[in-house]
DNA sequence: GTTTAAGCGAGACGGTACGTCTCGTCTTGAA
DNA sequence: TTCAAGACGAGACGTACCGTCTCGCTTAAAC
């Protein structure tokens, strides 16, 4: 039942990976701010328009790339304890490297241009977000977070903190942070 | 000894605020996205050079603007308990409306321009941060937090949800807001 | 038995037909200078590919439409003198209204691109000049054109100031004119 | 007494000049139909924006460059005679060479664009047309043309065979031309 | 009172990137 | 094999700002 083919050549896939690889690789090398349109284009051998025709800036570009690596990396732990999911949680976040310029970028833009905004908050952030709810349902099931502790200020405290650090860089986001954060979070819920 | 007169025309004050003036219309009319030097110039009836000649960047003429007016307004609040110092501070800062444009125009800026960043960070930011650890001290003093607890954790929850939601916006930040942060933060220091 | 068809769908009568109409229309509506053969082609509801296909350029197209529509404009008259014919040739080519636009846009063209020049000067520009050669020979018959005469620039004469005052625009193309040219080039003549 | 500058930075007459000699290069490099305004600020080594403060199109430019080349060219011939002056005017005028492709790229934009057809007509071919309408005043008052004989239409005659052939390229353009031309329009004259 | 040394407005300059446009080619499925 | 549809690489268009560079003119202290 899939015969819904539009007419037309169809889009090339290959090229859709080579823009997206392109803007990976520029924004590694010359960072976010130096990123252009015209760059990604030149560097994927493709035509500015073929970018224009798929995505309307170069931050969706970038938020597609991430997506498209990052797939399947939300994992929800389910350890039996809210001090054990949540330290896992982080430290599993934490660990990720090398992210801090593309995700300090894509923020930046976020900022910049609310109609990104959107995209940026529901195909990314609330990802992240929908798994650490499901974490803190469960320790809610188990008595572990009391009645008048509204859940929703919990998760905006851990991404708080992970994205406060994230952006300042003013102090470490490293295992011992994700642990001492989760032993706070524990004590506050209850 | 305050003779110590440089010869050559002196700077004009009026120009100055003329400058600072402009920036803020211009951010409040049209956005910090579509703010640039040109519009201010144009606006203050100055030259671009005037302008390039006292400040780095754009942004620098907006956290100037915004320290001139914003001078005075970090109170340390002192009731005698950390959860009456919190909610007075969290109620104070969320008090502030019409901000959150030039504070996310300033984040976004600081984002993609690591010299502004360091700007940003020591004159603006780590000042309410000094009035809120004199706040967290008195409170240690009092034996209010837990000798295991990091009072720069603490900090970096306060401030981490304040900003997450000030980008974000999906949640509010009003009075309410700052009492059920308040209450979550006293508990997690013990 | 023309036995010569060859395999495949045939050509599309009707939308050839389409696409020259499709061409007219455009040129028409929007001017030489704002014609594309994306227009033509999404006018006429056809493909590009089928108008690169049968014709290298837009400006095949419009002088196939032209040569199409005036097929069998040219007309030789014998009148049995030099200024009678010469007069009635001027005054018949002059009475075409509403041509100006698209004979500038296939001279502006022609001067852009030496391989569509050759198609402009032999299928369309020779065929009127050999129409006005006739004439000429006749009246060399008659003794009407001096021997030392060379009836090639007698008809540079006529088509030239015709094509003259067509481009430039600055003097009237009426039937006082077409007399007015008459009278001197019999003259020029002997 | 001319004291009326206008503030600000003057206007570089290195970089004028480099922008013409850049415009002219590339036509006659490449041609009239290649010229890009990209290229001729390449060339130059100038920004495009300096370009379009100035000129507002590329044709523009070359007029302003053929203009400023050929300042003092148009000489007004004055022998005693029309035959002498007319094949003086068209032999001097032939013999200038390697402008055909200029000349015919401006009148292709001048097909093309209105507004500049105007510049066109009134700073480049009007000069011409001036002074040989002088010769021709001349010879009137030396009563070699009939008092019938509209003496613009002479001119188009002349300017008519000689853009004809200019434009076309099907017939030489050479000194026994430019006499042969003479002679038939002095006949004309009567 | 002149000289010297900035500061100031204006605006031109060389650049970069933008987002749009059209070109001529390529790649589908249907006719 | 042609056709409509439409994606593709290419590259010029004209615009917006960037940060720098002259200009002539103030403005004030130093001489």
């Amino acid at each position: 039942m899939t015969g819904d083919r539009r007419p037309g050549r169809p889009r090339s896939e290959a090229t859709r990976r080579a823009i997206l690889a392109a803007a990976i690789d520029e924004l590694t090398e010359r960072g976010y701010a130096q990123l252009s349109v015209e760059g990604i284009a030149a560097r994927a051998g493709a035509g500015k328009q073929t970018i224009y025709r798929w995505w309307p800036s170069k931050a969706d570009v970038v938020l597609d790339a991430m997506l498209d690596e990052a797939a399947s990396l939300i994992a929800v732990p389910d350890e039996g304890s809210l001090a054990a999911d949540l330290a896992g949680f982080l430290v599993d976040t934490f660990r990720q490297r090398g992210q801090r310029p593309v995700l300090v970028g894509l923020m930046a833009e976020a900022l910049l241009d609310p109609v990104f905004a959107v995209q940026f908050r529901d195909r990314f952030l609330f990802g992240r977000r929908d798994a650490l709810r499901t974490v803190l349902a469960r320790a809610a099931d188990r008595g572990e977070i009391a009645a008048d502790v509204d859940p929703e200020m919990l998760l905006d405290i851990v991404f708080g903190v992970l994205w406060y650090r994230l952006l300042l860089d003013h102090a470490p986001l490293d295992e011992e942070a994700g642990r001492q954060l989760a032993t706070l979070v524990v004590r506050a819920a209850r």
